[in-house]
DNA sequence: AAAAGTATTTTTGTATCCACGTATCATCAA
DNA sequence: TTGATGATACGTGGATACAAAAATACTTTT
């Protein structure tokens, strides 16, 4: 284990909680599944109770739904559903690059040149890495808005999209609009003029919904 | 019991959850103050299990601290945590009203009138109503947005912040310029643009900021 | 044959129990 | 008197066991 992690005794709810929102994130359940705590228990060696705790967090972010008495099953999303987490991504991001713009300066700007040929890189060997690399992209503009709360509700709602940006990335094998989108949103950054800036995050969150909705489950 | 609330057999856990909730909302535990399961689950009635992972979903919406064989501290809020509450909020609230702008009619504008009328009435009172009519107000305009995840990320700021409300507003005997400020938003909404209602929002939520900040123990 | 009611089985939800980690207090030394 | 160190007690976290609820399958009746 690198020393990277401070590592604070992990408890097991914690493995728990980890454990099925990484399977969760990489699509390894189908929404509609049920989630048996006793099999993921099993999984990762512990007993019910903590997988049963780390269900109540993972409701609490909206990656599975749980009803009583009838158990845990993975959300899925409806387009709407879809179309409202980007709308709430698109003025919550936003509010993140108008806060990170007196923060960065020009060492930051090469650091985002360097992360913006990485994930065209990414997207050409055609690796599912693109998803990550855009993660980090979004994730490092949030950074630098040094602002906790506004970080985690905006990746949480990155987790939950995260199995349809994959399903959307495999299927569409054509070069998307993406790089020219982040390259104008890193311009606009550049502009120094934060609404301005805020603006285009807007317009590139926005205009990304309508590519994924197609790729939620239309019976639901 | 009316009929009036579904009441799906409610779970001990979320018995658990709506005390606990309730009782930080009304400021009855202070914050860095610990809370004991034993304690909590001999109050209604039920074993500790159940206040445990109700702790994980209070623990997720930030108003408790969960950490590690330590236990569950009430969490109180920093300054600078605050601000950034009330910053997320104003982006939030402000895509709601430009949501829920194109679904309010004349006969909504009327019950808007009333309720601006009945927050008056209750902020001379003196009562702690004031706080529930204030909610009332933003909580509407939210319900009007028909966004479901959206009202949700709302109303749980405003559970965050509701302690700080009341003692914010019982300590303030002065009629502050709230009242003025409403109607802006609601003179706003009649305009009908959107932008705008959205930007006096957004004024709005992120005035309040400073005047609550004054309560927030300084300490921390 | 179909529908309804009952019984069985599976699974959730709750309680009790045990082990480990943390905090507090007392005692001893400097 | 003050600091450090150890012991004791309390509280948290995890596991197992038990009870209740729901889903399913089967039987019976119309």
């Amino acid at each position: 284990m690198p020393a990277s992690f401070p590592e604070t005794s992990a408890t097991a709810e914690e493995e728990a909680y980890r454990h099925v929102q990484r399977a969760l994130r990489f699509g390894r359940y189908k929404p509609g599944e049920r989630l048996i705590p006793e099999e993921i228990a099993a999984e990762i060696g512990m007993s019910r109770m903590p997988v049963r705790e780390a269900f109540r967090r993972l409701a609490s972010d909206g990656l599975v739904v749980l009803r009583p008495n009838r158990g845990c099953v993975v959300a899925g999303l409806t387009v709407d559903e879809l179309y409202e987490i980007f709308e709430i991504r698109s003025v919550l991001e936003g509010l993140a690059v108008r806060l990170a713009m007196p923060r960065i300066d020009e060492e930051e700007f090469e650091e985002f040149d360097r992360l913006l040929e990485r994930m065209e890189r990414a997207g050409q060997s055609g690796g599912s890495d693109w998803v990550v690399r855009h993660q980090e992209f979004h994730g490092r503009i949030c950074a630098l808005s040094q602002r906790p709360k506004l970080i985690h509700q905006i990746s949480a709602l990155h987790v939950v999209i995260e199995p349809y940006m994959r399903i959307w990335f495999d299927d569409c094998d054509k070069p998307h609009s993406a790089r020219e989108e982040h390259a104008a949103v890193i311009a606009a950054l550049r502009s120094g003029d934060g609404h301005h800036a805020e603006q285009v995050m807007q317009e590139h969150i926005l205009g990304t919904a309508p590519l994924l909705a197609e790729f939620v489950s239309p019976g639901r």
